[in-house]
DNA sequence: ACGAAATTAGCACAGTCGTGCTATCAACGA
DNA sequence: TCGTTGATAGCACGACTGTGCTAATTTCGT
């Protein structure tokens, strides 16, 4: 077998291998010899990467979180007007498409086994202190502008905005035909919109 | 053994029971031998009761938006007026109190099964519809009683606000510690708020 | 008090599980 | 070209899984 050129990229292979499996066969199938069949490698090999199961698991979570914010940096790079911006990068968080439904179903799975994996828990924590901050960050973003109604308590809006996105998720992922990707967006424009236009 | 007084009752006892093991060691360790432990009885008096463990994990889920639903309708049958009433109904699907935390948790766990178990599944939709058309049921209500801002898409509003409740049951479950039920219920008095004073 | 039915108990089977472990194979520096 | 290191392969072990099944026990109608 040919060595792997870069050993973060084989990682992120068996990773997502992992992620096929998870939403194939949900957690619960997601044992080290699916993983590896997925993978079309043997145990040895992904135990040679990850020497246990949850780091396994640890890692294909930390890899959603990783991407979703990989896009979200990208889109700031771009410099859009702000109330382009705002939306774009909020719309990165969500399930609009195939590649960001595969994450939110690996997202939602891992969150359910985080209730009981303190390893888990403490991914999932960071990754949900990184939200909400966003969540909080163009909150302020909109202030500043001034494109934000008076008399508005921004840290309750904060988390009011990442409510409607997390609620928005969980119902596109889980219901996608009563909510599909356009309605999602629908959605999500009229909470920013009447979030400017209030009071 | 003393013969159970009610059938249904004693099924109840015993879903309870999975709902014990699953808060303490997720869906994973809802095996049928740890439910029998935890309820302690034998493996072939749970099979007795439900047949397979897609059938008692099945019901232990409809028993939750059973118990929801029973609380729900108790709400309005103490016929308060409308706009606490409304606040009163949506509270009785948050994660407030240990017994609606511990439901919470377990619908969030069978609701990542969900995503790879058909059974579940169908009973989710129901739930899930159930819950949706509550959400529009409060948004028509308020509309009629002239308590909605003019302009306003009810139907829209009603998908804003299912988002809503969902978003912040999951923080709530999910991270207690940072969306402490006072705050929670903070956010949804701001959101149904707005639904009546805005534009 | 006796038989039928309801309920409980728990063994047996054929799997799958995670992981420890050794052996093999490929690749690269010397 | 040889030895070292990186990488893969897969067996072995003990524990756990869901379910089929039989036997024992308890309860209730009569």
């Amino acid at each position: 077998m040919p060595r792997v050129v870069d050993a973060e990229q084989r990682r992120q292979q068996l990773a997502e291998a992992v992620w096929r499996v998870i939403r194939r066969d949900g957690v619960t199938g997601a044992s080290v010899r699916a993983v590896a069949r997925e993978a079309g490698t043997s145990m040895g090999a992904l135990r040679h990467w990850f020497a246990t199961q949850d780091q396994l698991l640890s890692f294909a979570m930390t890899l959603v979180v990783e991407r979703a914010r990989d896009r979200i940096t990208a889109v700031l790079r771009a410099g859009a007007p702000l109330r382009d911006q705002v939306l774009a990068v909020l719309e990165e968080t969500l399930p609009l498409d195939d590649e960001r439904r595969a994450e939110g179903e690996v997202w939602l799975a891992l969150t359910a086994r985080a209730l009981v994996d303190a390893d888990l828990a403490a991914l999932r924590d960071r990754a949900a202190t990184e939200l909400s901050g966003l969540c909080a960050a163009v909150v302020d973003a909109l202030a500043e502008a001034g494109e934000l109604a008076e008399g508005v308590d921004a840290a309750l809006e904060a988390e009011r905005l990442y409510a409607v996105l997390d609620g928005l998720a969980v119902h596109a992922i889980t219901r996608p035909s009563a909510l599909p990707p356009a309605r999602v967006r629908e959605v999500l424009a009229a909470h920013l919109a009447e979030l400017r236009d209030t009071r």
